[in-house]
RNA sequence: GUAAAGUGGCCAGGACU
């Protein structure tokens, strides 16, 4: 049954969700690590009422059982909820509590946030990122910085964190400085800075960068066509997404998202179908696109016919 | 010292504001 484990992992992550369900149902006697991956493929596939009705159906659970609805919950931007859950929890660990401080985080409630951290026992670089991450998106930079310092190892994860948050405050020089301050960087680090000079459409600076990056990814490509799109060059968009060694769901959503801004329907339309044809499946956003771009056309009979397809071809539920 | 499930940094996620 690990096997079986591991398969209803991987039709969960594809978003495969009713086989990854026979294929629990096959299992003779699931223990709580299948189920619990079952709820798992529920909650990360959008379908939270499912996972939530399994979850109470669910024989044995254990701190991973809870810590996943948390997180479901958290990510949904439903904390209250969230904390529910956190708090009925019959024990919980540091993962459990570091799933609420990102929570919190998340939706900018970091004194919330910093007062669980500081309740923590065991406080893994992982919830320090968090923390990082959740200063950086409220804007406080300084107390990003401060926390950073207090850092007694700093991970390459905490410094792109601080970078990112820099680049988010169109800091680019600030981003910089800290970027070569990195002792070892990884692919993240440089994507990171990239994709900050390409929000601002720096594009000598997207250069110099690409001449020094010593490997690019499908986020690197996606850095550069998000930087067309931001800034409107949807041409120059569309070329580069044709000569892009690498594509991923991002990709396609990226350059669906220009079109949508643009209200260039057919192109959306298009771009969809060729994406299915691909064998990549659209998500929400993606239909999010399309129906965007037919309101900025007032096509209401497409928009209709997308939003039927969006349920009947991909079980996408509107939010 | 090795296998399956939960938490961390990059790229898409509308419009109005």
């Amino acid at each position: 049954e690990v096997c079986s484990t591991t398969l209803v992992s991987a039709f969960a992550s594809v978003g495969r969700v009713e086989d990854a369900k026979s294929l629990f149902d096959a299992i003779e006697s699931p223990n709580v690590v299948s189920s619990t991956a079952m709820l798992s493929c529920y909650l990360h596939n959008g379908r939270t009422d499912e996972g939530k009705l399994w979850f109470q159906s669910m024989g044995s659970r254990n701190v991973v059982s809870w810590t996943a609805l948390v997180g479901a919950l958290a990510q949904n931007g439903d904390v209250q909820e969230g904390r529910k859950v956190y708090d009925r929890m019959p024990k919980w660990d540091a993962v459990s509590t570091s799933a609420l401080v990102a929570a919190y985080a998340a939706v900018g409630k970091i004194e919330e946030a910093k007062d669980l951290f500081d309740c923590m026992e065991e406080r893994g670089p992982a919830v320090e990122a968090i923390m990082l991450k959740g200063y950086a998106l409220n804007g406080q930079m300084q107390e990003a910085e401060g926390f950073f310092h207090g850092m007694q190892q700093t991970d390459v994860v905490a410094w792109s964190a601080l970078i990112h948050g820099y680049s988010d405050r169109l800091q680019m020089d600030r981003a910089a400085r800290i970027f070569e301050r990195i002792p070892m960087r990884d692919g993240v680090c440089w994507n990171t800075l990239l994709a900050g000079y390409a929000t601002k459409g720096e594009w000598a600076e997207v250069k110099e960068l690409l001449e020094r990056i010593p490997e690019w990814s499908a986020s690197t490509w996606n850095a550069l066509l998000g930087g067309y799109v931001g800034n409107g060059q949807l041409r120059e968009a569309k070329l580069l997404f044709d000569s892009m060694a690498q594509r991923n769901l991002v990709s396609w959503t990226t350059l669906l998202s220009g079109y949508a801004q643009k209200g260039q329907l057919q192109e959306a339309i298009e771009l969809l179908r060729f994406m299915q044809l691909e064998g990549v499946q659209p998500n929400g956003v993606s239909y999010l696109c399309i129906l965007v771009a037919c309101s900025r056309k007032n096509n209401f009979v497409q928009a209709r016919q997308s939003f039927v397809d969006m349920q009947a071809d991909w079980s996408i539920l509107p939010t």
